[in-house]
DNA sequence: AGCACGCCGACT
DNA sequence: GTCGGCGTGCTC
């Protein structure tokens, strides 16, 4: 006998619970989540839904009182319905609970809070409308991403599209048909692209049928967001992640821009893929998924590649004149071998002098924040590590010292925990006084500015400059209203912000993020220096990008600064292929924690030797277990293994197995 | 939320 | 003796 929870009557608050009921034989094919049905619930009949199947009936409840379903209603389209069966494909795919899942999909039914609601008004100026009139006719490659789409509906879709290439005419253009079909359109950016800037736009086509959500929104003031969603008050919806679970009552299209973004993962149970789940809503809802990116995601460009989603590309910059910035690569080795001892290259330093005196604006990005990447002795070779975290400390200059002259590194800071202590005067294990911080982070690179060009205004930006809750915008906003010259950050400069004075783009480190030992190393760094550099030249001046590296050889950073998706992507699948790493090839990957190092190492040989046992020797590939990339975090050991296999439906198998285990490891699981 | 059940006072 | 007031608590 199979028994299913079922919730009755989802708007009553007090009701908030499932209760437990017998699935009749004859309805054992149509019960399952999402399904409408009607029960017995004390004297009165009601309707309610299936939000979960299982063997036995929920605990603590006493087998007696267990009444069976009357009946299924099966064509009871609901958009509840849609969106319970979504959480059932999460609940599945990434090993949460139905709660956890129900959670995330369903929109809390918690009190609206009754302060008065913020109303976000959009001003309109005169100026807008021209510029939004201008840019309404699509060029011919606009025109046939969004004929093709529409041809294939509801086939999914990847725009491959450059920066600046004009994607959010396309999707304006698929919105405005959606609206005809009287159907909706979900519209996913991420956070950090969700700037005033992008959202007028909006706001000037759609007015009052379009709806925002963002992560400051209490839960209140989104549930009436998505209240108006359900009740047909709005055509299209803007927000990051959680916007794709808006309970529109006839979904058309979801559109998930900048589709490679990482914060489309979720980092919190479940632990979810955005456009995995965003796949599954449009099957379910009938509605078509629309991709796009500059720098697509290896999986899915193969999936473009393959014929299951509809290509389309825009290859050339909408805004006429405006061209791609000439990109060149300097070798840092050479300049040292030069006698340029500098963080600038020759070349770097020549560009920037000139947009000074041309009074145009320079970014210069580099992927760490502090001052110093690591501090080390030079008579011992010891290097300063946090004393909870295997990794070594970041020296940072800390607030108040930063005024004029000269700034000293004062102290030293864990970037995994955020322990800090003081800068030492000697060596810890020597005691020799010459101890000195080695690699670059935006605080050095800021100092360097300053006196290599003396009277160039800096503003930096990143994770210890952002900290107030405007502290983004403040940044941003006075760095394009001309208050700096040079705006110096981590990667949070390089996501989708325009400025059009900036003509100059400095990578001052391309090789950090390169050699992690994680497998997608590669395509982040191609992201990232694909990115920084499409932030040059955005208007009519002429841009250009100087990568600087100790490995100019590097073939995805000379396909980044060619801006060759292709030739990167040819090169990264094979390297996949050989190794097996998705897309070719799945792979689950289990993450343990535990105080202890040696029992961590135990309970994971434990498991590995287990599910090489239940599954079949030789049919699974087992790597590891080892020490992770990071050995302790927090004084908690880190143990990894991954599983490797070509179909996804045996890991799933083998996590729900793990996870069955009991063990006194915290598990992460994964399928990467 | 409904709807029983229950323990009291008022009425044919 | 029986009708009905709504306070309390349960609904798989």
């Amino acid at each position: 006998m199979r028994y299913a929870d079922v919730i009755v009557d989802i708007s009553l608050q007090k009701l908030d619970r499932t209760f437990s009921y017998a699935v009749p034989g004859e309805l054992e094919e149509s019960v399952r989540p999402g399904v409408k049905v009607l029960v017995s619930f004390g004297t009165r009949t009601l309707s309610g839904f299936v939000l979960d199947v299982a063997d036995h009936p929920a605990e603590g409840v006493s087998p007696e009182k267990i009444k069976p379903i009357i009946s299924v209603d099966e064509k009871a389209v609901s958009i509840e319905s849609e969106l319970i069966e979504l959480a059932a494909f999460m609940k599945k795919q990434y090993g949460c609970t139905m709660n956890q899942a129900l959670k995330t999909v369903l929109p809390s039914k918690k009190r609206i809070s009754t302060r008065k609601q913020k109303v976000e008004q959009t001003p309109i100026t005169e100026e807008d409308r021209e510029n939004d009139a201008v840019s309404v006719v699509l060029n011919p490659e606009q025109r046939a991403a969004v004929d093709g789409i529409l041809g294939n509906y509801p086939r999914p879709a990847l725009i491959y599209g450059i920066t600046g290439s004009g994607k959010t005419q396309v999707y304006m253009e698929l919105i405005d048909e959606m609206i005809r079909r009287g159907r909706q359109t979900i519209l996913l950016i991420p956070e950090i692209s969700l700037t005033f800037q992008n959202l007028r736009r909006f706001g000037l086509r759609y007015g009052e049928r379009v709806g925002v959500v963002n992560s400051r929104l209490s839960d209140g003031e989104k549930y009436q967001v998505f209240e108006k969603a359900k009740n047909g008050e709005i055509d299209v919806i803007i927000g990051p992640r959680s916007a794709l679970f808006t309970p529109f009552p006839a979904l058309g299209m979801i559109i998930a821009d900048e589709e490679h973004e990482t914060a489309y993962l979720s980092e919190t149970a479940p632990r979810y893929k955005t456009v995995e789940v965003a796949m599954e809503r449009g099957r379910i809802s009938g509605a078509c998924v629309v991709l796009g990116s500059a720098t697509p995601l290896v999986e899915d460009y193969k999936k473009a590649l393959s014929g299951e989603y509809g290509l389309y590309e825009l290859s050339y910059r909408a805004i006429p004149g405006s061209s791609l910035p000439r990109v060149s690569i300097v070798d840092m080795k050479e300049e040292l071998r030069s006698g340029n001892k500098t963080i600038f290259s020759r070349r770097l330093a020549e560009a920037m002098r000139e947009r000074l005196n041309k009074k145009e604006q320079i970014m210069l990005f580099i992927n760490r924040r502090g001052y110093a990447g690591f501090v080390s002795c030079r008579s011992c070779g010891y290097v300063l590590k946090c004393p909870h975290c295997d990794v070594s400390m970041t020296a940072h200059t800390f607030a108040g010292d930063s005024e004029g002259g000269r700034r000293r590194a004062r102290g030293l800071m864990c970037h995994y925990c955020g322990y800090e202590i003081p800068m030492p005067d000697a060596c810890p294990s020597c005691g020799s006084p010459y101890i000195a911080g080695f690699g670059l982070g935006t605080e050095k690179v800021e100092e360097m500015v300053h006196k290599y060009f003396p009277g160039a205004r800096t503003l930096r930006m990143d994770t210890d400059t952002t900290s107030g809750k405007a502290g983004h915008s403040r940044i941003l906003s006075r760095f394009a209203s001309g208050k700096a010259d040079v705006l110096i950050g981590t990667q949070m400069i390089v996501k989708g912000h325009d400025f059009p004075k900036v003509t100059l783009v400095g990578i001052m480190a391309a090789d950090l993020s390169l050699y992690s030992n994680d497998f997608r190393a590669g395509e982040r760094t191609f992201q990232l220096l694909t990115q920084a550099a499409g932030r040059a030249g955005r208007a009519q001046e002429m841009g250009a990008v100087v990568i600087q590296t100790y490995n100019p050889d590097n073939s995805t950073i000379i396909a980044a600064a060619h801006q060759d998706y292709r030739s990167f992507y040819e090169e990264e699948i094979a390297y996949r292929a050989l190794l097996g790493y998705p897309p070719e090839g799945e792979m689950l990957s289990v993450l343990m924690t535990h105080p202890s190092d040696e029992e961590v190492h135990r309970e994971a040989g434990m498991l590995t030797a287990l599910i090489s046992h239940e599954f079949g020797d030789g049919l699974l590939q087992i790597v590891g277990p080892s020490d992770a990339g990071v050995r302790k975090v927090q004084d908690k050991f880190r143990c990894i293994f991954y599983v490797k296999h070509p179909e996804r439906e045996l890991l799933l198998r083998v996590r729900d197995t793990i996870a069955l285990q009991s063990v006194g490891s915290s598990l992460q699981m994964d399928l990467l």
